[in-house]
DNA sequence: TGTAAATATATCCCTTGGAATATAAATTTA
DNA sequence: TAAATTTATATTCCAAGGGATATATTTACA
């Protein structure tokens, strides 16, 4: 099954609805292929998104900062910090001068965890079939888009 | 906020990346707007399209025939149908000559349901950024993507 | 014919999303 | 400085979604 159009097997009232259609269903597409690629490592996206953003901030960063880099919205990340507590590879800390916020920070073992994953992680490009400039072009027309 | 570049407030290894990340940042912006759109219907985006796949069939329909019409994949279809029957929006009617088979047709209740929200479904249309040929191109991307 | 394989749907468990509320601390303002 | 407002995070509840598996029925084939 290749193309969308045959795929929902329906005629489209204009093309801005088809490609509506086409990126809520490519969108789909991507969070199975991540899903279980992440399943072998015991991580959802989501937590995968959080270890990468703060092994980039290379420092210890606020819980807020964390929710405006996501990818997705995580309207409770208390309870994916939770979980990823709970295995070990992020840590809570205080934070000195404003006591309402904690800082997050990545452990030595999710690190680890993330080292395990970056040589596999080729096998997240699911954009092989586009090059470079077409992959360009797709991301300005959805950013023009959301404008 | 209009640029995913910026929101994400970071920089991406290539433009594969940007544009995976894009898709799916994209995809959770029109779900959000869908949601909050079926909220006053009191249905979620995934009943309406199955509604409007059995409108579409006119007649009844097996719950298999639906799984392959939908945009988003339905694990447990069983389970979105109950709600709907719930309802009172479609029903459920045993399939003579394959007692495994459950047709699924759309009631004179679902009916009006639809008609009541078709008068509103242009606040759906998210691609009015988007003149008719910058969609078509973006639905060919995203089909030649998963190709 | 009898048993294995395939098919259609249902059920279960667990994660996620979203909203509402709570709690605590900092900031503003009267 | 005391009270009101804002900010940061946590907690709780409920509905929805995905995956794996179960159950029932039918089909295929030895």
């Amino acid at each position: 099954m290749s193309s969308f159009s045959e795929a929902i097997n329906s005629s489209f009232k204009d093309n801005r609805v088809k490609a509506m259609l086409n990126i809520l269903y490519t969108a789909n597409w991507i969070s199975s292929h991540q899903n279980e690629f992440f399943k072998q490592f015991g991580l959802s996206p989501q937590q995968y998104n959080i270890l990468r953003i703060l092994r980039g901030a290379k420092e210890p960063i606020k819980v807020q900062t964390i929710k405006e880099r996501m990818v997705e919205r995580a309207p409770n990340l208390t309870r994916l910090t939770d979980k990823l507590c709970d295995k070990s590879l992020i840590e809570r800390i205080p934070f000195e001068g404003d006591r309402r916020v904690v800082l997050i920070g990545i452990t030595k073992q999710g690190l680890e965890l993330l080292e395990k994953i970056d040589p596999q992680s080729p096998q997240l490009n699911l954009l092989k079939n586009l090059n470079e400039e077409e992959a360009n072009q797709l991301s300005d027309l959805l950013d023009k888009m959301r404008d």
